[in-house]
DNA sequence: CCACGGATTGGCT
DNA sequence: GCCAATCCGTGGA
């Protein structure tokens, strides 16, 4: 894990600070499974921040239940759902316990363990670069590429099997801020957040 | 290249 | 019973 292995895991302080500084930040930051002896690894690039006081796209919105319940947990948590009756889509918890607030994690750059992603993406080896751009440019990408599922749901981001690595943060001038995509409430809110020109964000 | 709509499970009212 | 923090294939320009 040659790309990887000098950064450090990022500890609790880092996720348990507000929700729209903790979004901006996860970019460029380095997101890990580890699956058996093998790790998969990407580059994060694209984020949605949610937030249930003042958020009626967020899970949370509604109040505590059994589904959301890990979003109220202090941060450093995954918060993993299944949506659309096919996808899962991962997000980090941030915050101070009883906030409700989370990160999606909408796209990550491939780093470590590409064929990996590519055989539990498209059930083999990748045939060409196009191909390597539709591995991870989406939230179900993700998970799908990195076997993320709900046996995830919960997992703390501290540990040794899902955690993210530190990386320089991104300069303000090359985050680009936009709309949220693909939901039908709170649809002015800013709270998107990707890495500006970078290829493996979902969609401009 | 872009727009559109179907698939399909399970959370929530 | 309604409908979603998505993806992919199709069809037209």
């Amino acid at each position: 894990m040659s790309i990887i292995f000098p950064a450090k895991k990022l500890k609790r302080n880092f996720y348990t600070r507000d929700l729209q500084i903790v979004a901006k930040e996860l970019l460029g930051k380095i997101l890990v499974k580890k699956n058996g002896r093998k790790y998969l690894a990407g580059k994060i690039v694209e984020v949605e921040a949610y937030d249930g006081e003042i958020d009626e796209a967020s899970h949370t919105f509604v109040g505590l239940t059994e589904r959301n319940k890990i979003m109220f947990n202090e941060g450093g948590y995954f918060y993993v759902y299944f949506t659309y009756g096919a996808h899962y889509c991962c997000n980090v918890v941030t915050g101070r316990k009883g906030h409700g607030t989370a990160v999606l994690i909408r796209a990550i750059e491939p780093l470590e363990g590409i064929d990996a992603m590519s055989v539990n993406r498209f059930g083999r080896k990748l045939m060409n670069e196009k191909e390597k751009i539709n591995l991870t440019s989406g939230p179900g990408k993700v998970c799908q590429a990195l076997e993320i599922s709900k046996e995830h749901y919960g997992y703390d981001l501290t540990g040794d099997k899902i955690f993210l690595l530190y990386q320089p943060k991104i300069a303000e001038n090359n985050i680009v801020t936009t709309k949220r995509i693909g939901i039908k409430k709170s649809v002015d809110l800013q709270w998107r957040f990707y890495i500006k020109d970078n290829p493996y964000v979902s969609k401009k």
